[in-house]
DNA sequence: ATGGCTCCCCTTGGGAGA
């Protein structure tokens, strides 16, 4: 079973993209983020039409989560307790196959210092909290998306250059140790513990041609998911399309 | 220090992203 996540960056106006990318490497399960679209205008018509059932939690303008798959989807959860005022839609969750997937979008927390540098601390200790409780579960669970953190010097190109970054924080890179050493482990550097490997490159100043990345977007799995892992890659051409998200999809697959 | 890019929207400029 292949499971992948990408920030589409616009559901919309990449439609195309995803739509090709889906037909190219058939991932069974897909976290979407990034969708900037209110729930009225997500295409789901479009993703039924070759093959994928969907659930989506989106806003205008901003953020929106969605998980893809061609397995029948039973929603759990849309949202993470502990600041009900939070208007953000970053986090959806539903059982698929037999696995817990959670679908996150986490705060990009910049400027450091900061209002919105605390939200995403906050963020993160609300996810924390959730991450506790299915660690409390018998299942399989992933905790897939775009973190927007880098967790150490090797997930950037150019460290010093971050060291004032929400990305890069060493608070945004404590909270995420923290919680991967809850229970957790990081799919990609279990399987590549010592290369560079991205999954964003900014628009701006070639960075895609030049691979100035940064590993953003992360696989948390328990330990009944993580013994069934069997590999992982970035779908680095798709940053190369025309019109592209500025992420690269991500996946791993699952025995 | 700024701007370089690209999306979105009560659009023709500003907010946000990372």
């Amino acid at each position: 079973m292949k499971i992948a996540t990408y920030n589409i960056n616009g559901i919309n106006g990449r439609l195309h993209n995803l739509l090709r990318w889906l037909a190219e490497e058939k991932p069974d399960i897909v976290c979407l983020q990034e969708l900037k679209a209110p729930d009225n205008l997500f295409p789901e018509q479009a993703l039924l039409g070759i093959g994928y059932n969907a659930i989506w939690l989106g806003q205008k303008s901003w953020n929106g989560v969605a998980i893809l798959s061609k397995y029948e989807i039973k929603e759990t959860r849309r949202g993470l307790d502990g600041e009900p005022e939070d208007t953000h839609s970053r986090y959806i969750e539903a059982f698929i196959n037999g696995v817990v997937i959670g679908c996150l979008y986490l705060p990009n927390g910049n400027p450091w210092p900061g209002p919105k540098f605390e939200y995403k601390l906050r963020w993160i200790a609300r996810l924390q909290a959730h991450a506790n409780k299915l660690l409390s579960f018998d299942l399989p669970v992933a905790l897939i998306g775009d973190y927007n953190v880098m967790p150490t010097e090797l997930d950037t190109y150019k460290p010093e250059k971050y060291l004032s970054n929400a990305l890069f924080r060493p608070e945004s890179r404590e909270a995420f140790k923290i919680l991967v050493d809850s229970g957790w482990t990081d799919a990609i550097r279990k399987l590549y513990p010592e290369e560079p490997i991205y999954t964003f490159w900014d628009y701006l100043r070639n960075a895609y041609g030049r691979n100035a990345g940064l590993r953003l977007d992360h696989f948390l799995l328990n330990d009944k998911l993580n013994s069934r892992l069997l590999s992982a890659g970035v779908d680095k051409q798709v940053r190369g399309w025309v019109h592209s998200s500025d992420h690269a999809p991500v996946w791993i697959t699952i025995e």
